[in-house]
DNA sequence: AGCACGCCGACT
DNA sequence: GTCGGCGTGCTC
């Protein structure tokens, strides 16, 4: 026993010191998953340090135990990993144990396939069964093994003849590993070219990326590219240049841009050296890939968010595609940003970080005008395809009656029929989910709302249901009134009110379109009608293949691959989310509009855009039209100095949840109490607002307020979240959420 | 997180 | 008299 090591026992946030066993003792080292007995039960941990023994100071706390097993697979991380793991816990003032909980697959045994072979040479002429005689037939047409899956598929029963089969020296039976045909050499499809042509103003960006990645130094690129201009051409072109050089390149993408067409686009250049990280992955699917990368045996990999961790060996470029994009922001526990980690841990790792969007988020352009950094533009469309138009419908200007139908204007409805005859396809976005916003009683003006949550229901009416879309409570709609019921007046006097939808949302919007162009073949694509990846990728392909010539959708719908049908975009109502409590909100309107407009036109034939608004005049509305990013961008950035919101402060979000609103405010009270003191102690200048309830304050039955910190200084602003954290001022019934950076503001 | 210990209410 | 509720504290 010559050596210790630190293991950290997720979710515990200290480390616990063991003794190395002798037969381990060259083996074990940081990053390796070890099991150790943990009180009266076994435990599994990582170890994050290994001593001599000489250099132990002995404290006579505790007696130190040995660790108790090895797993097959042990090794978990790298260990030049581990200074990027402890920089994310100390940012977010987590502890290193929640990050390696967050941040490393868990370890899942290889699934077993079990093979039939026929015994060469057999005697099968003693069969007697029916059943009998149709596997071995099977296996002699086949000529290789078959799996017993596949055999107890076609042949019920299969298992019992299968063993007797066996016993009598016919077949025999093998296991085998089932191999992960995500990291398999499967052939790309032909469409995937594997040359990459560059064109003249993607030839234009290229250099700079490639001396940056000889200089094999850290630094940071925006690629800001409108949609269409080739971004992709333009990291394959680096992904491949690293390469080269020798360098791996982990690329991270939104989860829902992960599309089988992204990946064979890339598989068709890359082969086998790509491993893909994403949550359609099995448990041991993402572990292969782990160990694939940590292993080095591939060189580059696409993942979403959690990607940023991946164990890629010789890392030399790390690209974030869509970059301002909402969804690299982790909304639970470990609340990590993927693009602010990307480029974080390009610092750690000497890398060249690329982030690319067509409308970039207002923090890396506003690093990149102080040139932290280097800006790259791709400002005009691959293709020699006109402009997309874009025009303005002002609602408050067309009369109620002048509307073709409750959400159609008479412009929107000719540009579809316009569409429609040209037998091209048509994008409708609304980004709200039902049929009506709520119900409200004729009479008394009762609205139906959420008994769990302060927030009204959605009236789903192809379900037929009511639906909280916070805490998913689901409603058969009442006929009558409730409010008025429960007053119990005579009926014949006093009749109660009936309840009539009110507002819209993506049903309502396809039921108007269905009744408007009978002979349109119409889809719809949201939360509701695809319930995963799966299905939201079999809608797009629908699309792809021509066979829907309008979809209908929410935010969904802006983000699907090269549909280059797509020749019209209609927004139904671009004011939806514009008047969020959430400085992001703007910036929001602007990006979502921006991007489904992006979608008219991909091909050689021109794009046409309608945006429906009520506030003609907004900022985010106008520069979408305008295609003004910069534009759009100056202002936005001018408010945020001006009310100290980022990127000119640091944010930080506290919230408090309980089943008692008293003990949600005190809670958060007394926050603000600490943190005063605290600020005057240390001389530190951070804005304190709160505690207010929060936008929405009850959901799932708890009353929840939040503060808000904003901070010049991310050291002052740490520290502060440091010492909170610490702090023992929780009492038993809250729940305390503690955000930096945050995106969420409800 | 587990698992123990510990101190107050309804039952075989 | 005991079974069991979950509040508190510890685990190398």
């Amino acid at each position: 026993m010559e050596y210790l090591v630190n293991v950290v026992i997720p979710p515990l946030r200290q480390a616990f010191t063991y003794f190395v066993p002798e037969e381990w003792e060259k083996m074990v080292d940081t990053g390796y998953q070890v099991e150790v007995p943990l009180g009266k039960r076994q435990a599994q941990g990582f170890v994050i340090s290994k001593f001599p023994l000489s250099s132990y100071q002995s404290n006579d706390e505790y007696d130190v135990k040995s660790l108790a097993e090895l797993p097959l697979e042990y090794r978990s991380f790298d260990p030049k990993q581990l200074p990027f793991f402890e920089w994310i816990a100390e940012y977010y003032g987590d502890s290193l144990s929640n990050v390696l909980d967050v941040a490393i697959p868990k370890y899942a045994p290889p699934k077993l396939k079990r093979l039939i072979h026929l015994v060469d040479n057999c005697d099968t002429s003693s069969l007697r069964g029916l059943r009998q005689k149709e596997i071995v037939s099977l296996l002699q047409e086949r000529k290789e093994p078959v799996t017993s899956s596949e055999l107890s598929k076609r042949f019920k029963g299969a298992h019992g003849t299968l063993k007797s089969l066996e016993s009598r020296g016919i077949i025999s039976i093998s296991t085998e590993e089932i191999k992960n045909h995500h990291l398999s050499n499967s052939p790309a499809p032909s469409w995937a070219k594997s040359t990459i042509e560059l064109n003249d103003q993607q030839l234009k960006v290229v250099p700079s990326l490639h001396a940056a990645l000889h200089q094999q130094a850290h630094s940071t690129f925006l690629l800001h590219g409108v949609t269409g201009s080739g971004k992709t051409e333009v990291y394959l072109d680096a992904i491949l240049h690293a390469q080269s050089l020798g360098k791996s390149s982990l690329l991270i993408v939104p989860e829902i841009a992960l599309t089988p067409q992204l990946v064979d686009r890339f598989r068709a250049r890359l082969g086998s050296e790509l491993a893909l990280l994403h949550s359609g992955l099995s448990t041991r699917a993402r572990w292969d890939s782990w160990r694939a990368l940590l292993e080095g045996r591939c060189h580059v990999a696409i993942g979403a968010r959690s990607g940023i961790f991946a164990p890629i060996q010789n890392l030399g470029l790390i690209l974030v595609d869509e970059e301002h994009d909402h969804s690299f922001k982790q909304s639970e526990g470990l609340r990590y940003n993927a693009r602010d980690l990307a480029v974080m841990r390009g610092k750690f790792e000497n890398a060249v970080v690329i982030l690319g969007s067509a409308t970039p988020s207002l923090e890396t352009l506003s690093n990149a005008l102080k040139k932290k950094y280097t800006y790259l533009s791709l400002d005009k469309r691959h293709t020699d395809s006109p402009e997309t138009e874009i025009e303005i419908v002002d609602l408050t200007k067309v009369k109620r009656s002048e509307m073709i139908s409750p959400n159609i204007s008479p412009r929107l409805h000719e540009e579809l029929t316009k569409t429609l005859t040209k037998k091209e396809q048509a994008f409708i976005l609304y980004n709200k989910r039902g049929f009506a916003s709520y119900l409200q009683c004729e009479k008394c003006e009762e609205v139906m709302t959420c008994p769990n949550c302060s927030v009204t229901f959605t009236f789903h009416q192809h379900r037929n249901q009511l639906l909280c879309h916070y805490c998913n409570l689901q409603l058969l709609p009442p006929e009558f009134c409730p409010a008025c019921l429960s007053l119990d007046l005579d009926p014949n006097i006093e009749p109660p009110g009936k309840l009539t939808p009110r507002g819209s949302g993506t049903e309502k919007v396809f039921d108007e379109l269905c009744s408007l162009f009978p002979e349109a073949k119409i889809d719809r694509l949201d939360r509701d009608t695809a319930n995963n990846l799966q299905e939201y990728r079999d809608v797009l392909d629908r699309v792809r293949a021509g066979e829907t010539d309008i979809l209908v959708g929410t935010q969904m719908i802006a983000k699907g691959h090269d549909l280059p049908g797509v020749t019209f975009v209609g927004v139904v109502d671009c004011d939806v989310g514009l008047h969020f409590p959430d400085f992001r909100a703007s910036e929001r309107a602007f990006q979502l509009l921006t991007q489904v407009a992006g979608r008219a036109g991909r091909g050689d034939k021109p794009g046409k855009v309608i945006l429906q608004t009520r506030v003609p005049e907004h900022s985010s509305i106008v520069m979408t039209k305008t295609k003004n990013f910069l534009g759009f961008a100056k202002q936005e950035l001018s408010e945020r100095q001006e009310l100290y919101y980022p990127p000119f402060s640091k944010m930080l979000r506290i919230v408090c949840a309980s089943q008692d609103q008293n003990i949600a405010f005190q809670t958060l009270q007394a926050f603000r109490k600490h943190s005063e003191s605290f600020l005057e102690k240390h001389g530190y200048h951070i804005m304190l607002l709160g505690p207010t309830p929060t936008p929405i304050e009850r959901v799932k039955t708890q009353w929840r307020f939040h503060m808000l910190f904003k901070a010049g200084s991310i050291q002052q602003l740490n520290h502060l979240l440091r010492e909170l954290r610490s702090l023992k001022l929780k009492t038993r019934k809250v729940r305390v959420t503690y955000d930096l950076d945050p995106y969420e503001m409800l």
